[in-house]
DNA sequence: CATGAATGAGAATTCATTCAT
DNA sequence: CATGAATGAATTCTCATTCAT
């Protein structure tokens, strides 16, 4: 016997629609009536579950970047004990993510550019710098970050990630694990600095 | 008597006024009547100098784009003579003009991801990778650059460098000489390695 | 509570409105939103039922046109045995259907005429032609029809007809049944010719 | 030296490039900037000559229809002297006109029509009926015109040459003299019969 | 709870008409 | 007189939202 799912089914269903469309149409191009559709729910149960058209985007953009933040800790509290070790995690794991799931992060994307993102409260930032600022905090021992706010460094490091990520969707290249690795050694390189011998 | 104008001053009061307009409200939440109102014209008016809505849009995203590769060509022959001089001339020419030019940065952005730009001419990278290929192309007396595709070359410089004007804009960070000095150092460290004392 | 109808109460609404008022004010002249009024229907009603207002003139004029197909076909088939006798059902069933029904008739004629009307699948001709031709090659005791195209024949007959309709419509005739009698007969001398004895 | 035009260039270059647009593309598919284009003037001109689009409509209707009035009335004062020769001159004259004149036709049944067509000063049956008329109650040695009203007498002609002259156009169909001529008669049988020798 | 027909405000676009040059 | 850029009311069509069943 199944038991009560958290979200209805119905529910999902119309959000995995609206993944789907707003990727590929982008937010004005997917209409209620489509979603309604593609979710096999009729108009007025898409109502019964978000209040407007807008809400709903809001509740999966809140999702998905809750996704995205579960990316980002596991990679912190995966198991490595290196700094070094935690942001190869991290850099990876958003890579191999997102390069593998290009509706989620299309509709991330365009909703970050669109002008339902006006409200400050669903600024990344707050939720997603925290850790980041954490491991920043913490020492290396032969090496220290680079005296820039952190969002810079953080914008250091998503900005090109979003920006390959876009380049793999749109098969201009192709990410081999190696690459990645490199990439992730570059990254790295861009945001830290090697401590002179005589400050060791 | 007024002498006439090269491009018309109604043709130009419109382009105003949809730059202001789109930066603030994004395409679709830019109808046309609003664009006139704002420009001071009718409505037939706008229909005089562009087609549609949406070739008044890529018209100006054509232009703007011009403008953002003269940004980067200008940094290229602008009189450095070294490779680092002229990576550092375009990094600084690029973050000058855009963090002062809100308007037409978040047009650029809001073009780049919507559905509109689909008509693969209006690619970027076409158009702004060749002289950046140009560059990697020639060699270093102590350095290379690293392994990676052109592509990602340049999304590890452009994408970061959008990341930050968008902070700068959203007023978390207030940019300084010295900073976007020490970005700038810090791109170019993620996207070039030494060369080894056996190699030179 | 109303069972449901076949054609529904709105797409009827819709319909009777649009034949009131093209035939009153034309097809250009008739606004979808009028139209919408006056069927007391909102306009996206009007939308849901056809996709276009092009469409719908399309499919009242098919609607319209079956029914004139109906009104010769019943004059054929009726009973009467004689050509003549068929000939004179179809002139009178049409004078009489198309003088009680204004809005049809012009409906049909404004259609005709229109540049609506220009997709060769439409042309009454074919269909309403083949029934005609049918009795055209039918011989009759003592008479023949005229060696002209069938076009030019249906024409002789279609032609008065609907000259004469208007001017009922117009008020400068008023039809009695001996003036149709009268009328029916001359439309048939000036398509026939009698036999000479010799050729009986 | 060239005399004044009682007509300006201009203004007949207006007409003439309006019969040409409207026979093509309908009343309302015809926009004065089309026809001042197609005319080599500038928009205001148009204004100049004619105060509204359906004042130019309608002077050029009044125009056509007082060359139709002249076809008909040469066929009457042509030098035939018999009634069957005038009305078989009236006949003639007018297929072979407007057979050859497409745009002329066109354009008086397009705004027979339209909307436009609705003072009733530019009823045709008014002037055109009279000398119609006159023939009618002129007396034949061997025939007599049926007893019907003359506005029924003259659709039963000028209707199936409207269908007849349509059908040449559309190509359906191509006259032929000896067609012409049979067709005449027919019309003349359908309007006439015979009196029988005791009424001689 | 679920449905989808109905709604009407709002959007892009056209075009007859005016008027400053 | 001639011009054509400028205008804005009017038109067709869309779509987020509601509500009777």
């Amino acid at each position: 016997m199944a038991t009560a799912t958290l979200t209805s089914d119905k529910r999902q269903a119309i959000m995995d629609a609206t993944l789907e469309l707003v990727s590929k149409h982008g937010f004005e191009g997917t209409s209620t009536a489509l979603i309604a559709k593609e979710a096999n729910v009729g108009m007025g149960t898409l109502y019964r579950y978000f209040e407007t058209k807008e809400e709903l985007f809001k509740e999966m953009f809140i999702h998905q970047r809750e996704q995205l933040l579960g990316i980002i800790l596991s990679g912190i509290v995966g198991g490595e004990t290196t700094i070094y070790g935690q942001f190869s995690a991290i850099v990876h794991a958003l890579g191999r993510f997102y390069m593998a799931h290009q509706v989620e992060f299309e509709f991330l994307q365009r909703y970050s550019d669109s002008s339902y993102m006006k409200e400050s409260y669903l600024d990344d930032s707050a939720i997603i710098l925290a850790p980041i600022a954490n491991i920043l905090s913490s020492g290396g021992e032969d090496f220290r970050f680079k005296a820039l706010p952190t969002h810079i460094i953080f914008a250091m490091v998503y900005g090109p990630m979003i920006s390959i990520i876009q380049l793999v969707h749109q098969e201009k290249v192709s990410m081999t694990d190696e690459m990645l690795d490199s990439i992730t050694r570059s990254l790295w390189n861009s945001i830290t600095e090697k401590k002179t011998p005589s400050e060791m």
